[in-house]
DNA sequence: TATGAATGAGAATTCATTCAT
DNA sequence: TATGAATGAATTCTCATTCAT
């Protein structure tokens, strides 16, 4: 009946469910899931009770979304980063940078302030052991990247720029490595400089820490 | 009225106070912290509501005492691995043996069933994150633990056995692997190999992962 | 502009009422009414919410007039099935029967599919329960068929076919057979076979069940 | 630890699940089920709303517990009814005033006031189309009444007093009077004189309202 | 007329904590 | 000390109705 009507309100919907989206992401990086209530995200986006049932079923759909979202976000970043990159070091770092990146970034609250979000990894994680949903995501989001991580090693092994190793399990470690830099950025952010751990990593991994490497 | 001796009342004390902790263990390792009800802590444990009152006076102090209790058992674990443990590399795996013993074992509930208690683990550092009295408790433990490990290295590097190397960049990286690995552990437990993890982590750790060692 | 005629707009307007009444009907007879949801009956009537508060300004409202439907094609049938018949038995009969084929009849749903709207009847009596304006229509409805159910037997009495008897009592205690039937039907449908549970009635009703009649 | 202590508890509990009956009751007979909140509930019962729910775990329990007591005590009162009829027609007066009676008595609500609690047996019966449990008792309590009322025919039948007729349907179209008589006092209780109705009932079942008896 | 997104006043239920015994 | 019944504020979710377009 009107012009365009159904392309309007797919992008007014659309749009509803981000102003949802952006408010619940502040409110979860302030106080987590639980501490969260649906009145704080009512307050927070400006919009009725009634509206937010209108666009997700429940609370925890909102926290589902979420998580989808924050996974398309660090997907896109890390695409983003890897574009024009191509030695394995470089790479690596492109995939670090962009979850540190999307990990430490910041949200505008209703009142114009910025808020760490940091914390949402946090509770993606904790509801993942909660949560079969959830961790079914999860689960597909680390596949992921350990497949590209995976690759990479291969490649670097295959040109013979490093030495036959257990690929699978270096990978665990490595990401291992970057989830627990993540967990321990949130318990004491001033202990953790990202871009000098990451070096060390990296320095390390190459290199080994021995005096005396094992040539002789 | 002698049998009514400060000794016994203590130990009388003590041991109600282990009755509670116990079954909160139970509880929290099946049901996470915020799913975990006073009820259910109560049925667990035997004793009646009031009665858990009297010992904690609420639900958050158990959970504290929880996590002292957990690090005091970890702590525990730890030394007695250290116990004649002389070179760098045995004293390493001796910390990280004890962590792993400790974040994988078992309670047992009421009805005689093994509880694994892994997830323990996660609700004190989600809860770390929230609250700041678990929080300082957490960041204790782990300066500790950075404290050993640091020593550890530093004598190595003292030795000669290890080429100078950022020492708290490097601690903080080792830990990050092992903490990572335990929240894997609790997402995909199937995934996590732990013996052969932490022997990949000491060996690229010491050699690096790079074909040609930097001599020439 | 003469296609906007008032007698259009009105058939337009009652067309519409009905569709919203039909859509009615068939949610009413699957949920009742506190089951029902102003949703429900939008979906099933194909039209949107905003179109059902035009033409009926409540959902209290829609049931009323589907009340009135409901016996306004209650009158058609019993007048249809009285057309030519005249003795006592077989007026009477009419009106049980036609009782009985509204009561028992189907709606057809928005997907083709006949629904038995028995509890349609249960939902009227409920609410006329609760209700004092369907309360009244009910009631009116009543002394309708009440009157008509006794001047049968007001004549059968004066052609000497019936004996003296207390005409209104003994029509309470008809209707209410029926009306009892109509219940337990909507709870036992298997157990209520009414075509004979009728016959017996009448026939009950004109001898009686005693052994020896009154005759000695 | 207490004397009687089990058998105090026993009659506190039960002594407060009375109360809250009692209230529910008041509470349903004023507005039926769905529009009795838990709060008018709590209100009338003097209790707060977690102790409701400590005695019952949802309204709908309430309700059917509420459901058996209305039958136990209709079961009481017919059998106290019973006590020394034995004749046919005794017995069966028996059974429709001990109907009659449960149905039209009274509670009394908190502030001392009598509230007719008619309206309770529409709302169970109400219920019962609606809901599958409800349903299951009320078929059961139909069922012993019928076997009851069969029974008494079967005698009267055997003894030569009745004529062979369709006991079941009998039965049947009996049940389904008193079953109507009921719902039309709910609605025009003025027009229900229930002793007179039955008188007749009784009178027209044994005798029929031929003029002249089936005798020639 | 027709639409359907938005509303917000309720509703049922939960559960940590208290307190009389 | 020990008990466990009682509490009531807080929480999630619902749904009849409105109203701007």
């Amino acid at each position: 009946m009107h012009p365009d009507s159904k392309d309007e309100r797919n992008s007014k919907t659309e749009e509803r469910r981000n102003q949802i989206l952006d408010a619940a992401t502040v409110c979860l990086a302030r106080k987590g899931y639980y501490e969260t209530k649906m009145d704080d995200i009512v307050a927070e986006s400006g919009l009725s009770k009634g509206t937010l049932y209108l666009y997700f079923k429940s609370k925890k759909e909102i926290f589902v979304a979420l998580s989808e979202c924050f996974t398309e976000t660090l997907n896109a970043r890390i695409e983003a980063n890897l574009e024009g990159k191509t030695t394995l070091i470089e790479r690596m770092r492109a995939m670090a940078d962009g979850y540190v990146q999307t990990t430490s970034s910041t949200a505008t609250d209703a009142s114009g302030n910025a808020v760490n979000i940091s914390r949402l990894t946090a509770e993606f994680w904790q509801q993942a052991v909660v949560d079969p949903e959830i961790r079914a995501r999860f689960i597909e989001a680390y596949r992921f990247y350990t497949k590209m991580g995976e690759d990479l090693i291969k490649a670097a092994v295959a040109s013979g720029e490093f030495r036959e190793v257990d690929i699978p399990t270096l990978m665990l470690v490595v990401m291992a490595a970057f989830d627990g830099l993540t967990w321990r950025w949130l318990l004491t952010p001033e202990e953790v400089d990202w871009p000098h751990a990451i070096d060390l990593l990296f320095e390390v991994l190459l290199n080994g820490v021995r005096a005396i490497p094992n040539s002789g």
